[in-house]
DNA sequence: GCACTTTATGTTTTT
DNA sequence: CATAAAGTGC
């Protein structure tokens, strides 16, 4: 991008007016990160606003980090103390926290994740049937997403299916009670209601954030549309910001009506669109343009470019996705080698996470440096969420999933009867089970050898607990990781080499804490809430020179100079998933696959590559492939696209490797 | 009863 | 290939 500080006619116009509520309707490439940040200092500017009444909303943790950036770029001399930029869920956290009396909780509650979601749903249900558990526990978060209360899912249930998936909604809720915890749909669901029930609560908020800005609102479900209009209220002093064409999450619950109802729910709305790409060059923008004019239009937009038309398209079918990731990783050293480029430049995005561990080998072996983004998250290592769990549980005494993987991990000798002794005591008593574990009534069901471990478990947790209020977050974490003993125990259980891995993550995740502890001085306590929200992603440098490997949903949001789209086929992209159900369901599906490629496309300034494999290793077996329709959808024949089907690029590269793997300059 | 070893099994995307 | 359920040794 150019001088930031610039803006175009409708860019300016976003950001200036200020009468009554905004929609912008951003296409890819158009500067919306701009009048976002723009709007903000506009906002400070006029004096209408301090930083601290003002609050930016995304969708996820990396558009949140970016606009955080920019925005500390952009309003260096300017007072941003208490701006708020952060994540709907961040957001609904910090609400209910601060209210968690009002809405019934206690403020330690604890954040499940999807896995502790999994595993209640699996024991409420009692089956082994992974898909069921999977299938209830998608339906239950689109049934939160929805605003369907369990009253209403159980009145509306047709079937007796329908009638028994209402009633696991119903204890899953009640269980979450128990344990006072939240999952992620409870953090925009729960404030909401709040909101709803005390409306003295509410006008403490609206009073507090008196300005807000909305990302990506094509990607919010009912829910947070629902949590944002009660927080905007009748004043609906706001700017909305997002684009049809990049909604990639209606499997999640979001929901693409919501732009159509804004316009709708505020009269007064005036809808701004950019139309003008600063990214992509012509032949990038006509594909991506020809390709999404495919789909059905809530709004029309015809992006344009001063660009001229710039690289070629490339499109290449390989043999398989070996060959695929060899070649990705073969054109990127030599494109970058000619162009005199940085591996930064690149970007390789693909539809599923699976993905990435071919690519990662091919990287390996060719000695080129990457970053994989998306897929699992730090937080979600088995070993940090072990650790987590003793933090929860030290914050928490009623989150029992938290005090059974604490109490078996390291293994102390208690397992899986024990634990079954102590859950039915505590059943019968009615509390958790720490609770019941502190409860002398225990003694009579368990001998003295079974119970001794349990008793000093908690003596433990107490000690901790109390400690944690009044020590330094830091050296209490590392006291606790001693105390409990994981290094031994990871050296334990693995071979040399991973547990060194892991016991780096659990230093890494300790540094962290300790960090963000003193930055933001909190307690261990008060840090470990946030850390099932927050991603680690703001430690990391970004300025390392790594190829970033992506998934096409994590790469929303970023741009990149040269950009490989690989495993461009058909069952891929669009996804397989979409097959065999009715006819409706599954065009609203292409649809959004069509959408995902067009994320895709547009993320990519300069040069954009794209791959397809014939053939694709599925479970044990190859499996044929054809490529993706979306190929035939790109207008190729509209420019001069080179076209270069099954051609092995390695013997072209082959002088250009061997000059790039001879040894640098003399080391001294 | 507990921990460790084997064996079936199965893959979208994220807060 | 990585995870999670069933099976085996202590």
């Amino acid at each position: 991008m150019t001088q930031s500080s610039v803006l175009n006619v409708p860019q300016r116009e976003a950001v200036l007016h200020l009468e009554s509520p905004c929609l912008v309707l951003a296409g890819a490439g158009s500067g919306k990160t701009r009048v976002i940040t723009h709007k903000i200092a506009h906002l400070i500017d006029t004096g209408a606003y301090t930083a601290s009444q003002i609050a930016a909303l995304t969708f996820t943790n990396k558009a949140a980090k970016e606009m955080q950036e920019r925005c500390a770029q952009l309003l260096s001399t300017k007072p941003t103390r208490g701006l708020t930029v952060c994540t709907f869920h961040a957001l609904g956290m910090a609400i209910l926290r601060a209210e968690a009396v009002h809405a019934g909780l206690k403020p330690r509650f604890s954040i499940l994740d999807a896995d502790d979601a999994y595993a209640i749903i699996q024991d409420l249900c009692a089956t082994t049937d992974r898909g069921l558990v999977r299938a209830l526990q998608s339906q239950i978060s689109l049934w939160k997403n929805a605003r369907v209360s369990v009253a209403q899912a159980e009145s509306s249930a047709a079937t007796e299916e329908e009638a028994s998936a209402a009633r696991i909604y119903r204890s899953y809720a009640a269980t979450l009670l128990a344990y006072q915890s939240v999952d992620f749909d409870d953090l925009i669901g729960r404030p909401a209601e709040l909101f709803v029930e005390q409306p003295e609560v509410l006008y403490r908020w609206q009073s507090r954030l008196r300005y807000v800005l909305v990302d990506e609102v094509q990607d919010t479900n009912a829910s947070q549309y629902h949590l944002f209009r009660l927080l905007v209220g009748p004043r609906a002093a706001f700017t909305a910001v997002g684009d049809d064409d990049q909604a990639i999450y209606a499997w999640r619950g979001a929901t693409v009506d919501n732009l159509r109802r804004i316009q709708e729910d505020y009269p007064t709305l005036r809808v701004v669109k950019l139309e003008q790409n600063y990214r992509s060059s012509g032949r990038i923008l006509a594909a991506a343009n020809a390709l999404i004019a495919h789909n059905p239009k809530l709004f029309e937009k015809k992006l344009w470019s001063e660009h001229g038309p710039g690289d070629p398209l490339v499109i290449q079918a390989m043999p398989n996705e070996e060959q695929e990731a060899e070649s990705v990783a073969i054109q990127i050293s030599a494109h970058r080698f000619e162009r005199q480029a940085r591996f930064a430049d690149y970007a390789v995005l693909y539809r599923g996470n699976h993905q990435a561990r071919v690519l990662e080998q091919a990287f390996r072996k060719e000695k080129i440096p990457y970053v994989v983004s998306g897929g699992q998250s730090f937080f979600e290592r088995v070993e940090i969420k072990d650790v987590c769990a003793w933090l929860r549980l030290i914050a928490n005494q009623d989150d029992d999933p938290a005090f059974v993987r604490a109490i078996t991990t390291p293994k102390r000798g208690v397992g899986a009867a024990t634990l079954e002794t102590l859950g039915q005591y505590a059943a019968s008593r009615g509390v958790s089970l720490f609770e019941a574990a502190c409860e002398s009534g225990l003694g009579l069901k368990l001998e003295s050898r079974r119970l001794e471990p349990v008793l000093e478990f908690t003596r433990f947790i107490n000690r901790m607990e109390w400690r944690a209020t009044r020590e330094p977050a830091g050296e209490l974490l590392d006291e606790l990781l001693r105390a409990v003993g994981f290094e031994a125990s990871i050296y334990d259980g693995h071979d040399a080499r991973t547990a060194q891995g892991k016991w780096q993550n659990i230093l890494d995740f300790a540094a962290w804490m300790k960090q963000k502890a003193e930055a933001d001085s909190k307690n261990l306590l008060e840090m470990t809430q946030s850390v099932a929200l927050l991603s680690m992603l703001e430690s990391r440098d970004g300025e390392t020179d790594a190829v970033r490997l992506s998934t096409l949903h994590a790469a929303k949001g970023l741009e990149f100079p040269h950009v490989f789209l690989v495993g461009v086929e058909e069952g891929l992209l669009p996804h397989g998933g979409a097959a065999g159900d009715d006819a409706p369901v599954l065009a609203e599906r292409i649809e959004e696959e069509r959408r995902l490629m067009y994320v895709g496309i547009t993320r990519a300034q300069r040069s954009l590559h794209i791959c397809w494999c014939q053939k694709r290793k599925r479970g044990r077996e190859f499996e044929s492939r054809e490529p993706s329709r979306f190929l035939s959808e790109l207008a190729l024949e509209k420019a001069p696209f080179a076209v270069a089907e099954q051609v092995s690029p390695q013997a072209r590269l082959a002088g250009l490797k061997a000059l790039l793997n001879k040894p640098r300059a003399p080391s001294p």
